[in-house]
DNA sequence: TCATCATGCGAGCAATTGCTCATAATGCAA
DNA sequence: TTGCATTATGAGCAATTGCTCGCATGATGA
């Protein structure tokens, strides 16, 4: 197995050079919302960004760089908008912040369906970076603040997978309504958080 | 977009060449099992099959509708399991039912783990035949006529949504472990029914 | 046995695509 | 202006891959 390297060709030193890779990231965005996968390839992503292959790949070593690229931005962008969402209902009620979760949810599917998707895609074919793992952590932490800050509503201290799961839950419920539609169905918002607040307060009868 | 045609080129009519047709789906099982979608190529299952390439494309017309026959039988075992176990639990309590899906689901998942997500992905993929359609339905009908039976139990009728739902969260909460460990941790069958029973009996705080 | 149809074969075409490299253009510092 | 480092270019190579087509082989029924 061919361990892939990652990590950019080089770093833009000069102001044009940062122009071309911003050019190339906006490209890649485009290309793959609009053809998915299919139709992802590095001369495509060249032409619509106006630029050369061979610039495209002074910066990205390999095609995979530069999925991960873009992976890394969109997961930057979510974990920063989760810990916003999360201190914003610092001291509010757990419904409201799960709600709050869900509307950010669905906004960031709906926005560009087929770019979501395609990272989610390569997300788990790729060898995951440093710098991944850790939006991944702070997403992981913020939702584990919240669950703790919420104990004694919930009656159990949260534990990892509950933060894993509710992740999980999340993103298939808006996924799967995000394939199939344009515009996100009314009832979205209410069926995600009561898939959350049932998971997180369920009690099942015991045996 | 060209329309794929995914119907079979022709049927077999001599014993010899259904067992070709055999051989190969069997062979492709095998490639993206093993493989993933990467290395699934036409020539490769051929030659897996130990059966010439020109005698794969008399049956099937193109890679697409040799993934589509994969699908097609997955589906249609997955939903012939799932009216064996909602009719095993005919008389039975919904949580025993609900308990019963998710061995059912982790078992299929777990045999098979790259196979159960490349056909996932193929399957939103490809435009869908209708019998596979038709195993969506009678998976569809199984599982409500499930939840129409504990009516009384879930305070509500149930809605065609919950369905939907309450299968993807099992898929979605499945796959994301299955995909990062050989063998299915000891608590994920509590999990999933836990997000089944919790959003089936989910009781959200009205604002 | 022979004619006909069904099945099996695989070399290789055409298209796609990831990526290199020799070269040119541009910015910067002295 | 000069010289060096940085950046941009794009023709085209090498590898992959979906698929065709002309031909060989096997079965079947009269």
């Amino acid at each position: 197995m061919p361990r892939i390297d990652l990590r950019p060709r080089k770093s833009p030193r000069q102001a044009r050079s940062a122009d071309t890779v911003e050019t190339i990231l906006a490209a890649a965005t485009r290309v793959l919302e609009r053809e998915s996968l299919d139709g992802f390839n590095t001369n495509r992503v060249a032409e619509v960004a106006g630029v050369s292959i061979g610039s495209l790949y002074q910066y990205f070593p390999n095609k995979s760089a530069l999925i991960a690229a873009l992976i890394d931005r969109q997961q930057s962008s979510l974990a920063q908008a989760i810990e916003d969402c999360a201190a914003a209902h610092e001291g509010g009620s757990l419904l409201d912040a799960l709600y709050a979760l869900a509307d950010l949810g669905v906004e960031q599917q709906y926005r560009r369906p087929l770019l979501s998707a395609a990272l989610d895609h390569e997300e788990a074919r790729l060898p995951l970076e440093k710098r991944l793992r850790e939006s991944e952590q702070r997403i992981g932490a913020a939702v584990m603040g919240l669950l703790h800050r919420h104990q004694k509503e919930l009656g159990t201290s949260p534990k990892p997978s509950d933060v894993q799961d509710i992740f999980v839950i999340a993103k298939a419920l808006i996924e799967a309504d995000a394939t199939a539609g344009r515009t996100p169905p009314p009832d979205l918002r209410d069926r995600v958080v009561r898939a959350l607040w049932g998971y997180l307060t369920a009690k099942v009868p015991p045996a």
